[in-house]
DNA sequence: TGAATAATAGTAATTATTACTAATTTTATA
DNA sequence: TATAAAATTAGTAATAATTACTATTATTCA
């Protein structure tokens, strides 16, 4: 693999957000430097990075995908309601991921331990709706 | 909700099939029966049906969703490899839901708990691989 | 330095999905 | 049972995210 300076950018800009931005976000981020970056590049990129490791794919259910820098051992908690992704360190996983493939021969990528369901904001928002009714 | 022949061969077939089809196989396997059923239709009810809980929607990483009409507690394996989707038992699982749930205060969906990864077949393959060249 | 190769920009194409609208079906009621 | 209101459908057009294509540009290493 060649060095780009366009691949450098978009690999330091996944690294410094913390926010699991889309190739969309990435390419408006890079933009204002990089007048003439295109998004099939940022697209481009963002898969290969992932594809050796340097970088994690997320997919979210609703479609679309976010990308993240940090490779330390972590998991996703994606809201079904907000969408927000939230980062959750794996330590307290690993029984579980051992017993997974222990009994299923299926071997998990922690990175790829996506788990869905309603943040505690989604949770208490949709509790008062209902209370407004009693 | 008004009742619809559509809605009812809809999920008829997503109950009938174990093999997690997509919303383009399902329009596949009707149209012999129903000649004329639209795949627009075929969306619209695999949605509805899965936001009231009759059947669950599985996001696949590669994008894409696929179908499941089984409700009993279970979890999903994807390969990121071959795309198989496998029904994991949800039992072994339930300490960590509970564990993440104590955590982060967040509410897992046990129906959108998936797990991506090798399945057995794609990691006998790829070790195959490296053994030619060793 | 310069040939070989990889990467890019810009555009077109693809894929899964949703939106739109007129016609049809369902349902509750007279 | 007829019928009016509302939901649903078929068929088509539109959208969104992503990939493919190609001529040009950048990198590499001999």
């Amino acid at each position: 693999m060649k060095y780009s300076s366009q691949r450098e950018r978009i690999l330091s800009v996944v690294r410094e957000c913390s926010d699991h931005p889309t190739a969309d976000v990435v390419y408006a981020r890079l933009r204002p430097e990089m007048p003439n970056l295109s998004l099939g590049t940022v697209y481009r990129n963002l898969n290969r990075l992932s594809e050796i490791g340097e970088i994690r794919k997320i997919p979210l259910p609703e479609g679309g995908n976010r990308f993240d820098g940090h490779l330390n051992p972590h998991y996703h908690l994606i809201c079904s309601q907000c969408g927000e992704v939230t980062d959750c360190p794996a330590g307290a996983l690993e029984p579980l991921l051992t017993k997974v493939q222990a009994d299923t021969g299926f071997a998990l990528e922690v990175g790829q331990l996506i788990l869905y369901g309603l943040c505690s904001g989604c949770q208490k928002k949709a509790k008062d709706k209902y209370s407004q009714h009693t």
